[in-house]
DNA sequence: ATGGACCATTGGTAGCACCTTTCGCAAGAG
DNA sequence: CTCTTGCGAAAGGTGCTACCAATGGTCCAT
């Protein structure tokens, strides 16, 4: 609280109130309003307003205000609109769209990872498959989801590619959200063991391909069960509109 | 011009030259010398500094100003932050960072439209690639280059993932920075042109996995295309540090 | 319908009080 | 003489208020 968290305050509480569809497209806001509601003042509404702008959420038009935007305008690919939407009622379809991401990106980083990752990182991942087999077996979720975000961050930071390395932070996110959203068995399956510690010794042999075949087995799986649980928009063969 | 565009094109000006590496991470910089620079006040000074952090480029501290942060901090996947390392000595790079990112994101995008799209869509896909195939053997780059961006914008829009819409925007840019840096052919090799048809095809027939394949076939092309022209960082093989 | 006047609201500037952080300097200890 | 400790001052972001300019909806008059 000594963080003078005045902006992050605001900006959090119309992230997600415009995020959550709350406040729907096309609603119109003004900086007065929003200082008032907020109890600050104009300045520190403009700043706000002008990070608001940067991620897409909103638009600023003279003599009208600041204008709602729809979500095909956000920056649905920014840290802080995907962890607003994480929260609030859009949680589903966005957990389902990011594992899909995942789904594309983490094959190749892991694939880059064998390639490019030095003997340290190696080291770490085979560790890491190690003790998540432990604490896998033992129950304990709570490690082991931190391992497993360890893991997945390692290689998406190793796979060389700077465009990669961020979406740590997302994986990160999911990984937490369906361990505490309860779609995990209360005990990692022994599967999910093995392909992880597949996954490590691939990367640390260097085997790039196998490294992409491990991971996508692993993105696959986690896919298909989050189809299973939450049945939904996915369904093929509906002609769109 | 008709817009003020004070606040952008201070940004624009500070990100570029960030991102070039023109001001190193760790440079200080201060309102007032941001605004003394480029003849605003304080205040858009400041707005422009909160977008800056927003994106990644600079954190601010008290007493020391606003500090460059460096490229591990950036958020590369923002579509301005891209954009400025697309121009600027970073540009091989990142155009090689990506392809590789297309890589992986457009045969899943593109599978998920083949199940996703509409009627309407499909049929603008076909003629899409019908009359590239026109424009190719004719050798309008210019016109081809805007049919592919369409092509491929619509399939991302398409796929029924919100988070590959905005990738369009990227895809974009490498399409036109390839096409205008001359890594293109004077006329697209057929092959693209019987590509880009399959591609249609399967998505107009609801075929996933050929979409998928056969964008990964068009990307994967792209890549070792780019592979070739711009020797560099990818060799195998290699350790790390 | 068309043109013009009005006015709400953002865009931009200026200056102030405040508070945190850092730096420099001085004093004392070893 | 050098190193540590502590204190005070300055620097610079944080937040506020007040003010004017520009602009584009809105609405009225013709």
């Amino acid at each position: 609280m000594s963080r003078p968290a005045l902006h992050a305050a605001v900006l959090d509480a119309l992230g997600r109130a415009i995020t959550s569809g709350d406040v729907p497209p096309g609603a119109p806001l003004t900086l007065d309003a929003i200082g008032a509601e907020h109890g600050v003042s104009r300045t520190v509404a403009r700043e706000v307003m002008r990070m608001l702008e940067g991620l897409g959420l909103v638009r600023s038009r003279r003599r009208v205000g600041l204008v709602v935007l729809g979500m095909e305008d956000w920056n649905v690919l920014d840290p802080r609109v995907i962890r607003w939407r994480l929260q609030g009622p859009g949680r589903d379809a966005q957990l389902r769209s990011l594992t899909e991401l995942r789904h594309a990106v983490e094959p190749l980083a892991a694939a880059g990872a064998a390639r490019n990752a030095g003997p340290e990182v190696r080291g770490e991942l085979l560790d890491l498959a190690r003790r998540m087999r432990v604490l896998g077996e033992a129950g304990d979720l709570t490690e082991f989801l931190a391992l497993d975000v360890r893991m997945h961050e390692l290689l998406l930071r190793s796979s060389g590619n700077e465009m990669f390395g961020p979406l740590a932070d997302v994986v990160a996110e999911v990984l937490s959200g369906r361990t505490h959203l309860g779609l995990m068995p209360a005990s990692p399956v022994p599967e999910a063991l093995d392909q992880h510690e597949a996954l490590a010794r691939a990367v640390a042999e260097q085997d790039a391909e196998a490294a992409e075949a491990a991971m996508s087995a692993i993105v696959g799986e986690v896919r298909r069960a989050l189809d299973r649980r939450l049945p939904g928009a996915a369904a093929p063969g509906g002609g769109g509109r």
